[in-house]
This record gives structure tokens, sequence and C-alpha cells, in this order.
DNA sequence: TTGTACGCGTTATCAG
DNA sequence: CTGATAACGCGTACAA
């Protein structure tokens, strides 16, 4: 049914190595055949088959963005935001994103030749183990997450500054009292948080013990809501929380009104990373800003480098971040 | 560098035949052989070229899913709700999610045969012509909008019923001076909505007129905001608003809180669609409901069904919505 | 039960 | 400048 290049090369009157020649504009054919070749492509409306191209070329023209499984991951603004940045990075490019979404079929991409490199999010579950990535030998970036001693290179926010800076602006207003709302800890966005948000307080002198720090135990806000609300309610003390992500803290702000603390009023909330969404909410949301879509693209870059076999000088890029004050940071009710 | 079928099958001592029959899993070979066959595979550990056999099959196992160019398009709750319940659908399935996002990119994905079918969120654009897409014979399911006598199945929300019953609730609410804001006129999606309005408001005996409806010119809410404010500030008579999305209903209530109007109080806001963050936002989001996960396995199940040559009975599936009430409806001020 | 050989659509190498 | 033809990795009639 689909044209195939014998196609076109018979009714030509030619060899498919001549429009094999045309299609990829290479020299060696003469003006005037060349022009007839043209003319039946254009008529019998032919595209070059990519799978069979890719056979002999080796290559796919297709990445994978690896996504953590799980349910409404595409929703989560920190992902989707850093996936707009990838997909604005791929758009310079003849590449196209590949994606699956359970662990094992996101296993089979990676090692049926199905792809010329692949972008990770979080390379943490049973199936997808360094070594094993590091064995099936793709080009490989990691985006977002840190990892320890990786073999590829990681694009990332600095989020344990961005603890650090939110802690402090909190503590600038006047707080004393600053709690944290932190992932699941067996992410090492987690852990580098807490770690952030301990030193600060450590630093500034602050008191702080298991009771400031809550812990959602599955990254689903929306489940999270309650227990956060419990959280708070049994410790009033409380006037200002810094959260692990932006998600996070809307989170947190609905479990408050559930509570009945109103925000800023009664409890200060900072997010992190700054998501497009957080500008738009009332009241609008106090974070660290940090360019996700910046690290979308460079991510995406790198990649392409990785893939047309340049060196990297800086295995890892780090994005600073910034805090932003906007509606749902005040000072303490009784200062 | 990559094993391939005939290393497996000089290794094992036996053909490539043999080779792909244990790999396909069909009978004709000897359990003592197919073990050896087995074991090899094991110890090289061989990974079948898809490509390859996408090529003698004529499959890909991936489908495209091609979202509308523009930017922010994957922060768009609207979306990537959709997205989640297609990439739910494709679990259940042994395919891949392929996408690109420049419009030629799109195309290009489409033509050269690198995809099984596609799931269209708007077909409306220059390269990506109705005609076009008939032309290529793929199978296409189109998901989220309306298409006039599209030749596709479409699954998509009850729009129009759905502004309905928002105006409805707002009416019942007390609210005589209700407006919409809507998107761009381009999409049918708006034009629905807006005939929607238009044919309620008549039948409700309310008077509405061009100065009741605001329509923002591209699809992006964050740079609306300043002209939605404008436009509420040139219309304090109005005392409620419906949206065509709940993503439009947050730059709504941006909008009112920076021309000093508090939601509910000063003014009702109803979104369409309840996306999840909805519920979250403080004040909650009121909304109309519609699964719209639900929508994007359908859309999934329904181009599977066509992939495998079957027959659908209902082309269009439309899911119907529903109002729900939250905290930015209210009474009217002076009732 | 097993192997041979051809074809899938394309590119690339070599002759002419 | 042009055309056979051999790969690429795999599935599958057909023959043995």
């Amino acid at each position: 049914m689909t044209v195939s290049i014998k196609d076109v090369a018979r009714i030509a009157g030619v060899s498919t190595a001549s429009v094999s020649r045309v299609l990829s504009g290479k020299p060696g054919v003469g003006a005037d055949t060349a022009e007839r070749i043209r003319k039946v492509i254009e008529e019998m409306d032919y595209r070059p088959n990519l799978g069979a191209r890719g056979l002999v070329k080796r290559t796919t023209g297709n990445i994978a963005v690896v996504v953590p499984r799980g349910s409404f991951i595409l929703n989560n603004p920190f992902f989707s935001t850093i996936l707009e940045g990838i997909a604005k990075g791929i758009d310079q490019t003849d590449y196209n994103m590949l994606m699956s979404f359970t662990s094992l079929q996101q296993k089979r991409l990676l090692e049926t030749q199905a792809v010329d490199g692949a972008i990770l999010f979080s390379p943490r579950n049973e199936e997808l183990s360094l070594e094993w990535l590091k064995s099936i030998g793709l080009p490989i970036v990691v985006v977002g997450s840190y990892l320890e001693n990786s073999p590829f290179p990681c694009v990332r926010p600095d989020d344990e500054d961005g603890i650090r800076q939110a802690v402090n602006a909190l503590y600038q207003l006047g707080h004393r009292n600053i709690g944290i709302i932190n992932g699941p800890m067996s992410s090492m966005h987690s852990i580098r948080c807490l770690n952030g948000y301990k030193s600060t307080m450590l630093e500034l002198g602050l008191d702080y013990s298991d009771g400031k720090v809550f812990e959602i135990d599955e990254f689903d806000v929306f489940k999270a809501t309650k227990a956060m609300a419990a959280f708070l309610n049994d410790h009033r003390k409380i006037t200002g929380v810094v959260c692990s992500s932006d998600y996070l803290a809307m989170g947190v702000m609905k479990a408050a009104t559930m509570i009945g603390l109103s925000v800023p009023e009664d409890l200060s909330v900072v997010g992190a990373d700054d998501v497009p969404i957080s500008d738009i909410i009332t009241p609008s949301l106090s974070s660290v800003h940090v360019d996700l879509v910046g690290i979308g693209r460079k991510a995406t870059s790198i990649l392409m480098d990785l893939i047309q076999g340049k060196q990297i000088r800086k295995r890892d890029v780090v994005f600073k971040m910034e805090y932003v004050n906007r509606a749902t940071t005040d000072v303490p009710k009784n200062s």
C-alpha cells in the first residue's frame, strides 16, 4: 500500500541508489535526472520509512524520556515544566520524544535499540538500576534529581541551597518555629532538602526536632492533605513551613484552611522550584525560583552532545535557586 | 557491538529461524534445543531489535500523541490530565508513546511510518489538515475537542452542556449578571462554550451582550490575566463568571484579586473540566466535572480497536459533565 | 524438528 | 554520473 523507494526508482526509470542520493541530498546525480526523480517523489507522495533507514544507519531518531511510574506524574507541575523545557530542546533537533510509563515498558524501551539516548527523571527503581543502565551503553542524562556518584551527567536545581534560602527568608520575617514539609525519603531530593533545612536551622540557632518535620509517605499531594492537616493541627506552634516543592506547598495551603488556619496570617508557606502556576494561585505562593524550563533544555542539549560523541566538560550542571517573596509569607502573628 | 539474532544462532549452533521461533514463542522447536537457545539468549543478554522486527511485521509498536504546538501546553492541567489517562491506557498495552512538538515534526512523525496510530488533541493547524490526515491512512482518534463532521472518532466532554450547568448554578445562587471568560474563537471548544452560554442566558431570560463575554487572544493564561483584570474592572456589574476551562478560571481569580475583587464575595467563578488541582487551590474552585482521565483512557482503547481493525460502533464518545459546588461561588453581594 | 533463503525499505560500497 | 548489490536485524514460507 505504501510506496517504497523501489517504486519511485521503477517509475522514474532509475536505480534505488539514485533515489536515495537525491533523498539525502548527496552529490553524484545529474541535474536532469535528479529533477525527474524529485518530481516522481512528489507525485507518488513518497515518504522514506524511518525504521528501515534506522536499521542501516543504526539510529532511530528518537530519545526516551523516562519519568517515574506512579499516578499523576504528568500533572505534577515540577515534572511537566521540565518536560516543557525538554520539548523546547527537542524542537531544535530532528528527534522525537518516546515515553513509556510502566517500568517494564521503560526497560524494554531502553534495551531494544528503540532510542538513541535517554533523559531520566529518577533512576530509582527496581528494574532500572544504575548498574543496568550503565550496561546498556546508551547516552543518558539525569534530570531534576541528584544522584550519588552517578555515571551520567545530571542537570538539577541546587535544592539544598533553595531550602536554605527559604528558611532564611522565614527567619528574617521573624519566624522562629519553622517546620518542613518534605517528600518521601526514598528520594535524594527529600534527603537533601532535609539536610539543607537542618543545617540552616542549626546555623540560625533555631530549635528543630522531629516534631517539626513532616514527611509524606507517597508522592500524592491529594492524598496527603489530610495527614498534613493533622500534623499542622498537632503542632500549632509552627508559624512557618518550608516545602520541598510547590506542589506540596499547595497541599499545605489546603491543609491549613482545612483546620482553620489562614495563610499567611496564621501560617507562612514557602514552596520550592517556583512552578508557573504558583504565581497564579491566590494567595500567590512564595517560593524559591529555579529555571525548570532551562533545566529541561540543558538536559536535552547535553544529551545531544553525548549522542554526537562529544566529551562533556562539566559532568553536572547545577541551576541556582533564588527566593521570590509573594503572598504566602508574612511576619508571624504574635510578633 | 550489540548482539544480533545471528550471533545467538551461531553460538547456540542453530539457525536464526529456531531462535526466532523461541523468541516469539511459536511451536516447532524441540524442548532441549529451545532450552539451549534460551540459555544462550540469557547469557548473551540478547534483545531483539524492534526496528528490524517492525520492518518485517509492518508495525512499530508506538503510537503518536499529537498536542497543539505552542508553549506550556504540557503545563496546562487539561492536557496533562488527559495525557495521564492516555498513559494509563497505554500501560495496558505494549505500545510506547511518541511525541513531537513542532507541527513540522508532527507531520514527519505521522507520515514516515513511525507509528501505528495517533491520538490528536487538536487537528487545527496549517500542516495537519483533516484532508491530509485522512490521506495518510493512519488509525486516528481525536481527543478533547469537538470536530465538525470529523472522519475520525472523537472522545470529548459535553462542554456545551457543561457551560449550561455552570450558568444555571450561578443563576440559582441568585446571579443575574453573568459573564463568560472564553478561549480563542479559533477552537471549536470556545465556540461551543459560547453557544452554551448564550442559549442558557436566553432560556433564563437573562440579558447578555458582548460586554459580558471576554475572549483571550492566545491560550496563555499568564499573559491574559492583565487583560482579564481590565475587563472585569470595566464591567463591575458582573457578579459571576463562567469559564471555558479551570485554567482560565484560575487566571480570573488572579485577575480579580489584582483589581481588589475578592472571590467569591465580590465575584463568583466557575471553571470547567474540574482538573485535579482545582480542589487543592484556595478557595477551591467550583467547576463542572468531567472524567478527563477516563477520556484519555477511552481514546486509547478506541485507538487500539482501530489498529486491530475492529469496527467502531459509536464513532463519537461524549463524556457527561456535572457541576460541583466548591468555594468560589456564593450568592451575589447585594442580594 | 530444523534449516535455507528470501523479503521488509533503506543506505553504502563498489563497478562500470 | 549511474546501477547492481550487499548489508542492517528479523520473520517466515518452504524445503529438508
